[in-house]
DNA sequence: CTGTGTGCAAACACTTTGCAGGTGT
DNA sequence: ACACCTGCAAAGTGTTTGCACACAG
């Protein structure tokens, strides 16, 4: 795993740091979007809430992670998929937000062409569903 | 325009008070989505900032006006269409934020029906479309 | 008259910035 | 050695709450 996160952090060329290694790692054992919270409470105490921000839009601007929006206005992030490099951003996200357990995940499906009016110019789609996930509905 | 605000107000069960339908005037005027420090710099300065706090939330629990999330996670609000009411609510939404302008609007278009995995239950649907709009792509 | 809305003050939560010292390469 | 990270303190911004008074119905 911190094999892992190193790789990650090198391919994006960012300096690795413990900080930046465990909250890598952090978004590599959930499967889930992360609020600033949620991180800052998993990770170990000694680690500022500035650094936290600013490991982030850092995470962000070099395309390693992208933001979640649940309906709340509230703020997640996830790790950006394979498909995603620095260069090179796929930017279609289908998100499951659920409402029973709060938990957001990217979901892989294909998201249907809309017709815009005209002079209209699509340049990234986000969809957002929400509802109940497999574990809640049974 | 009055009578309009004045009627809305009745029909969602709201006491018409003159900060309500100054809000509730600002987003029939504009046809697109109106952050909280875009109303807050609209209205009257003797309107606290409080009060436009507690009418959005008002507004928001009544069905009047819906969340509107654009991917820089700022919130904006707009007002739900003719056939959102208090109890029946459309659960469908697709915006459209352009990227020069800053605007957001809601267009009426349908949400083509997305393939969930199994166990997963849709209760809502956002679409968010981000781009240049019909005035900034010429 | 009664319950609700509003303004004010203050608390609270969230995010950003500046600087000094530490760390990765 | 150098550029970049990090922690701390503090400022800045956004949002909520409590209370007293005003107002709509």
């Amino acid at each position: 795993m911190n094999q892992i996160s190193n790789r990650l952090l090198k391919n994006f060329r960012l300096r690795s740091t413990p900080t930046r290694q465990e909250i890598l790692r952090l978004f590599l054992n959930k499967d889930y979007a992360l609020s600033h919270s949620d991180i800052e409470s998993e990770i170990a105490d000694d680690i500022d809430r500035v650094t936290v921000y600013r490991t982030l839009k850092t995470f962000f601007d070099k395309g390693l992670i992208h933001k979640v929006l649940d309906d709340g206005g509230s703020l997640k992030y996830a790790l950006c998929t394979g498909a995603c490099s620095t260069n090179e951003h796929k930017h279609e996200h289908v998100h499951f937000k659920c409402t029973q357990c709060g938990q957001t995940n990217c979901l892989d499906v294909e998201i249907p062409e809309v017709k815009l009016p005209k002079g209209y110019k699509s340049r990234e789609v986000n969809l957002l569903i929400q509802g109940t996930c497999q574990n809640c509905s049974e």
